[in-house]
RNA sequence: GGGAUCGUAGCUCAGUUGGUUAGAGCACUCGCCUGAUAAGCGAGAGGUCACAAGUUCGAGUCUUGUCGGUCCCA
């Protein structure tokens, strides 16, 4: 069994008769279901972690293309951004923004256009092997003028809601790449490391010898601190200790941090205690003074961010480098000490360490401190820092002056826009996601890069005029410099180029764009109208196909895409984008890490995985291992044991059946009998089939993955291992074949379809085999067929509960046969079974012949009570009687359990005639129902015995003659087949069987003569020596000597 | 520090509104069965359901806290 083999040639097919083109054109006039294609870069290959995506991605939209819906699969491909631009700085050998400049911005840009379709190639192998269905061919390229364009549409819907502005904001910046970071990608680059955790004595002003202790983790930006921030309410205390030198100081810090803060609690003493709002006004003598300051600064103020969980319970305040310093220094009118260049190194002005990194200045700085003797404490801290998420700098929180999306205007509409979507799972809604939206910050949307979507916004370089404007459309931007642009490239630097006179100033200014980009982000989630190049083109189409019905990316898109999707369509449209969103967890390699591309060590290769287990069995992998949204670990032996569990159970079932059906000659035109008139084992396995078609369509209907492909799965070896098992012989040598065969027929051509949008290949195996050619008027392919109905009328509950306890009480039986080492093959004169209640005694009556023909007994008996019976026990339910009785139900538990054996005895029986029993503690009389109470019962001696949660076996092992004659017979049919399998025999063959033996052997074989010649196909039984050519073999049966031979009769 | 989520057998996972003795599969040992099967069946071994407290007649399940993993925020 070849698998890839076999898929190829689903993908040739598919290739050649256009089957993924033709979901979509045969079905133009259907309900549409929109899916929008989160578009990834390809300038990595694609991994592991990408085949997650593509499997659930692809799922959907098969299903409902089957529900009847047209479901258009536009690819697309995200094009801009740092990624990019990393990759070619690191090809070019380039190593800042100065030397991109120098090698020039337009032959910089046209290298990036180029990188991104590196790997476009494997892409679209990738997506084929692994069967995701999606058009690449007219997929929207985010670089495209087209899609800019749109973008510049969207941009100017927010400029007009007056949502776009500048400000001065402390944002996470990264030096190396000279830019801002939104806090999307802030989030994806938190690592914990060791930074020096320093507490720094700022001396009192007007209290010498007394000093404030202060903590921080980044004495960089010591330099640039104007004041100090304590909590109103917070309890400080003065103190009173040694210096190292031998002298006394006194320190202020907040009371609840003294272990926290001090190297040796013991050596102080508190002289005052104070709150936080008696401090505050007081100056200290500040640490440098590199910058002109004018106004007053270097006090003490209020922050109500100051906490007490770590630190002195005072914060340096430095406005130019954290969030919370800039808002209370805007508060107090402090100054802005901007001491470190935007290439992250200190300015001239800090003399002793100007030009330095600001990072390794920190060990110079704690010297310096330590030199005047203002360095208190200083250790180690291990904390969580935001690094750059591409290049791995350690970002500096920094003043700049940036472009903003106002989206914290709209986060109470966002927030009831989420409310409608189903995420997958649940939780993300109000947690992860939800949580995002009520801290919403505004958007950060600027970056000062190169190759990206220009922010359209010019702007007149007279700065008594300073007039700006936002630029809509390519047709705008001609009427408003006075060439025609249609063929202008809207990247930088040809847009830059594009400038006109003032009109606001009467022309002593030109308006010239600003420099920025904007936020890739921002191009990913414009995709729903940029996709089309809406509004400039393709009105319809973009009305149609908006919002989504179903979007699927990994959780990391949480900030990412689910978010820029969320907030532009919100913003623009006031509208969700998407309304089912499935959020993926991560692929973790075998020691649970992420795999990702920045990572090649942990990456696995697919291509592996479908070359030795193929796309479906990697697929299902994806689909049963577990909640989507959580990790999973992934190894190839996981895909393995799909393979074996699931794959080739079906694969064998569905070559037993093609097998059978072809040496029987039987065909699906042939009229099927009703099935109300099949076997019981035909009705069980439709009800079952029923009834998984209902669950799958309901759980995929609910974007339930694992609760649609588990019952499949659970369903499949069920059909191989009980219902084929048990009715093998029914296919090739009854009557009733009909039935069977029409039985199985129906179950394998329903799962093709309910494994169509999951096993995609193996489905169009099937059904092109089984359906497609035969059925008159059945679309070639399964994935332009149309999904299963389910038949009501078909499911049984009854019968799949007595299957299931047939089930059980088999199991039971073969572990009795195994406590006194009786194989199977014997057969035996009774099984005898304890049941649980009255009604399951009669569902079970009816499958009793099933029963014994799997024990290989004679005859099936329930035990009632009477007769073999020895004992009782009785076993009152808690989920009946402790919701009846209560804080009663132990005693009550008690009483009936370990009561004496005449009375349990008693109540056993009445409860087994089906009738209530009376119970009397302290003078309360306490009624047990008979479903309320359990019997069970214990068989007697000359039996063997299994017993399991009330049910119990007990096997009469007496042996007669005759039974151990018919062991013997079927011992000796099980060696002939054997040696039919050895001697190469096809299975239809027919042969003829010579034997010679011990007495008892031969009198075994005479004395079952049909029954051995019928179930090993034996024209002749003859007691003679084995022929010349004859394939023969000696056999020892539980002492008795045999030999035997098969030979082939030519017909 | 805060939030979300997870923690069940060596591994991968189920476990319904709280209710009998917590279940599968893989792997291991022994045995069985086989006229499709790389299979199947039975038995053995493997669990303080992360830990602790609480609510309850009863907690894997609910509450609180602690610890650990993952992700996110600061």
């Amino acid at each position: 069994m070849n698998i890839p083999d076999l898929e190829n040639e689903q993908l040739e097919f598919w290739r050649r008769s256009h089957v993924f083109e033709r979901t979509m054109s045969e079905r133009e006039d259907r309900p549409r279901f929109v899916f929008y294609e989160g578009p990834p870069t390809a300038n990595g290959k694609p991994g592991t972690h990408h085949v997650i995506a593509r499997a659930f991605k692809d799922l959907f939209p098969r299903f409902k293309t089957m529900r009847g819906y047209y479901v258009l699969r536009k690819g697309g491909w995200d094009t801009h951004g740092l990624p990019v631009e990393i990759e070619v700085e690191k090809e070019l050998g380039l190593k800042d923004k100065k030397e991109i400049e120098a090698y020039g911005i337009a032959p910089f840009n046209e290298k990036c256009r180029q990188s991104v379709f590196r790997y476009i190639n494997e892409w679209e192998k990738f997506s084929e092997r692994m069967a995701y269905w999606v058009s690449l061919d007219d997929a929207y390229v985010t670089f495209t003028n087209e899609y800019i364009e749109s973008v510049w549409w969207l941009l100017r819907q927010l400029w007009d809601k007056k949502l776009l502005y500048k400000g001065k904001r402390v944002v996470p910046y990264c030096a190396r790449c000279g830019t801002p970071l939104s806090s999307h990608e802030v989030a994806q680059g938190y690592k914990d490391v060791k930074d020096p955790s320093v507490f720094v004595r700022f001396p009192l002003r007007d209290e010498p010898g007394t000093y404030f202790l202060v903590w921080t983790t980044t004495p960089w930006t010591l330099p640039g601190n104007v004041a100090l921030a304590v909590g109103r309410d917070v309890d400080y205390v003065l103190i009173e200790g040694p210096t190292e030198d031998g002298g006394v100081e006194r320190l202020i810090l907040a009371e609840a941090l003294l272990s926290y803060a001090l190297k040796n609690r013991d050596a102080y003493r508190v002289l005052d205690r104070f709150k936080g709002s008696t401090l505050t006004g007081k100056h200290y003598s500040p640490l440098f003074t590199f910058l002109p300051v004018e106004q007053d600064y270097a006090y003490v103020v209020e922050g109500d961010f100051v906490s007490t969980e770590e630190g002195s319970g005072i914060v340096h305040i430095a406005p130019a480098f954290g969030q919370d310093d800039m808002q209370v220094g805007k508060k107090y009118g402090l100054p802005v000490l901007e001491t470190v260049l935007p290439n992250g190194a200190f300015i001239d002005a800090v003399r002793p360490w100007r030009g330095m990194w600001v990072k390794d200045a920190d060990a110079e700085i704690i010297k310096d401190l330590q030199g005047r003797g203002l360095m208190y404490r200083v250790t180690l801290y291990e904390h969580s820092y935001p690094f750059c998420w591409r290049c791995n700098s350690p970002l500096l929180y920094y003043a700049r002056d940036t472009w903003f999306v106002a989206t914290t205007e709209y986060r109470d509409r966002l927030i009831a826009l989420n409310q409608t979507i189903n995420w997958v799972p649940s939780h993300i809604r109000d947690g992860r996601f939800g949580n995002w939206l009520e801290d919403l910050k505004d958007w950060a949307l600027g970056r000062e890069r190169y190759w990206g979507t220009p922010l359209p916004i010019w702007r007149c370089d007279n700065p008594e005029c300073g007039h700006m404007l936002c630029v809509s459309s390519v047709d705008e931007l001609s009427r408003l410099s006075g060439f025609d642009q249609s063929n202008l490239d809207l990247h930088r630097p040809y847009v830059d180029e594009v400038h006109w006179a003032c009109r606001e100033c009467n022309g002593h200014g030109t308006m010239y764009r600003v420099p920025e980009l904007i936020d890739v982000w921002f191009d990913s989630g414009s995709m729903p109208a940029a996709q089309w190049g809406y509004p400039h083109r393709n009105q319809e189409m973009f009305k149609e196909q908006y919002p989504a019905d179903y979007i699927c990316e990994a959780v990391d898109q949480t900030r990412g895409w689910f978010y820029s999707l969320h907030a532009i369509s919100g913003l623009v449209f006031d509208s969700v984008a998407y309304k089912n969103v499935i959020s993926l967890g991560h692929i973790l390699d075998e020691n649970g890490l992420k795999m990702s591309k920045s990572r090649p060590e942990t990456f696995v290769e697919p291509w592996q995985v479908f070359n030795k287990y193929g796309g479906d069995a990697f697929r299902w992998y994806m689909y049963t291992s577990g909640p989507p949204g959580e990790p999973r670990r992934f190894s190839l032996d996981l895909v393995g044991e799909v393979v074996t569990k699931f794959w080739l159970t079906l694969w064998n079932t569905y070559s037993f059946f093609v097998t059978y059906a072809n040496l029987e000659g039987w065909s699906p035109e042939q009229p099927a009998p009703p099935v109300a008139a099949r076997d019981p084992l035909d009705r069980w396995v439709l009800s079952e089939l029923h009834g998984l078609v209902r669950e799958v369509t309901a759980a995929l209907e609910a974007y339930d993955a694992p609760g649609a492909a588990r019952p499949i799965q659970s369903f499949v070896d069920q059909l191989s291992n009980w219902y084929v098992r048990l009715s093998r012989r029914r296919f090739w040598k009854s009557e009733d074949s009909g039935s069977a065969y029409a039985t199985l027929y129906e179950v394998l051509t329903t799962l093709a379809h309910l494994l169509a949008p999951m096993m995609p290949f193996m489905a169009e195996m099937l059904y092109r085999n089984l359906v497609a050619g035969v059925k008159p008027g059945a679309p070639d392919s399964v994935h332009l067929a149309a999904w299963p109905e389910v038949n009501e009328g078909l499911i049984d509950r009854e019968l799949m509960d007595g299957m299931a306890l047939a089930q059980r009480l088999v199991s039971l039986g073969r572990a009795a046969r195994e406590s006194v080492n009786l194989r199977v093959r014997q057969p035996l004169l009774e099984a005898a079974f304890a049941l649980r209640s009255a009604s399951e005694r009669e569902s079970i009556g009816r499958l009793s012949d099933l029963i014994a023909d799997e024990l290989n007994v004679r005859k099936v008996t329930i035990l009632d009570g009477a007769g073999d019976v020895v004992a009782y026990a009785l076993n009152p339910l808690p989920a009946k009687l402790g919701r009846k009785f209560g804080k009663d139900f132990p005693r009550v538990q008690k009483a009936l359990r370990e009561g004496a054996p005449e009375d349990v005895a008693r109540w056993a029986r009445t409860l087994l005639a089906g009738q209530s029993v009376t119970v009397t503690l302290d003078g309360q009389d306490y009624e047990a129902l008979p479903e309320e109470v359990e019997v069970q019962q214990r068989a007697a001696e000359g039996y063997a015995l299994a017993e399991d949660a009330g049910y119990l076996a007990a096997l009469n092992i007496t042996l007669s003659e005759d039974l151990v004659l018919e062991g013997l017979a079927r011992e000796v049919v099980r060696r002939i087949q054997t040696m039919r399998r050895d001697a190469d025999f096809e299975i239809s063959d027919r042969i003829v069987v010579t034997y010679q033996g011990s007495k008892r052997v031969v009198k075994a074989i005479k004395a079952h003569m049909d029954y051995v010649s019928g179930e090993t196909l034996a024209d002749a039984l003859l007691s003679s020596e084995p022929g010349q050519d004859a394939f023969s073999q000696s056999f020892t049966i539980d002492e008795e000597d045999v030999v035997l031979s098969v030979r082939r009769v030519v017909p």
